[in-house]
DNA sequence: ACCTGAACACCGTTCAAGT
DNA sequence: ACCTGAACACCGTTCAAGT
């Protein structure tokens, strides 16, 4: 059977979740599918567009159902989370049109524009560094889990559960920041 | 001669302000020291480490003398803008010691580490995507003056400067948010 | 200490040609 | 409409060997 658009698109984010955006390569979705990395051209003029599709896939659902921008910026981060590498994905795609995107023009109803800039571009940088700390905790593990004094260590999955607690928590203090000062200007 | 890391660092940051992130391969910098792909291998282990070597120069004398989180913030972002693709860069190599560049440290010093790592975030996401419309801007003025109609135009400068007054006041429109939260949190 | 030369396993993209 | 096959001009990194 051939391929639609959604097919790539649906294949790119499945090698995205299961080998990182490193890996994410144009050769890579089209071995997914397999087919020539070549086919991949007539469904997308480059690579640039297919990470936006994904990226528009990404965040489809966010905000839908909500006024309140607190719970709009967790929704966000919380979509963006759900993939690997998603905040990276979705914050370079979202950089090239900025000002313009549904997410940002949905959050300017609810603070204004410069709040909703503002929020965005924090809950982009927040939800990228707590993925990064996220990949170096499960490259951590990797190394530990191949150190033989470590096996039978039960700490590391608590270690970690703490951590993205502690990263939860940042976050909101971040949105505290944010949220009091458009209240006061 | 032969070359230090300091000579590595300077050829690269030359190869990124001349050609973008995305030309600055190892094997460009090589060729811009005269010298091949491997010998650079001699001065740095990875492309990564490099990049974060790039970074820590191009912040290198931010904030020096200053204790105001306002002066601070237009500082880093004024580094930033003084390279191409600065602030991918410097955020890139962030993103893997968030919570311990000296950057974070001293702002920490003035606004406490929530209101430090909420500043930096907004300072990194606004300066890029300024960046990326500084450089879309420019790929419009190539397109435009290929275009023999417009040869004579004389708007695109003041467009190009009307713009980057627009998102310097932009940038500030946030601050002025954040700092205002940070008074009343 | 610093570098060369050659190799390995990859990239994105184009284009004529097939069905 | 969707894909193949082959090619072009690149990548980062390793490693034995040279000076």
């Amino acid at each position: 059977m051939r391929n639609s658009l959604a097919d790539v698109v649906s294949a790119a984010l499945r090698v995205l979740h299961e080998h990182g955006l490193e890996s994410c390569s144009m050769r890579r979705v089209a071995s997914e599918l397999d087919v020539q990395p070549s086919a991949l051209y007539h469904h997308v003029p480059n690579k640039q567009t297919l990470l936006s599709l994904m990226a528009d896939e990404i965040v489809r659902e966010v905000g839908a159902r909500t006024t309140d921008p607190r719970e709009f910026c967790r929704e966000l981060r919380a979509a963006l989370l759900r993939i690997r590498d998603g905040a990276e994905v979705v914050a370079t795609a979202a950089a090239f049109r900025l000002g313009s995107s549904r997410i940002e023009e949905h959050l300017t109803e609810l603070v204004g524009p410069d709040g909703a800039l503002t929020l965005i571009l924090y809950t982009f940088g927040h939800t990228q560094s707590t993925q990064t700390h996220q990949q170096a905790e499960e490259m951590g593990a990797l190394i530990a889990s191949q150190n033989p004094a470590a096996t039978d260590d039960p700490g590391d999955v608590d270690a970690s559960r703490a951590g993205t607690a502690a990263l939860d928590a940042s976050f909101e203090r971040g949105l505290d920041i944010i949220l009091a000062g458009l209240r006061s200007v």
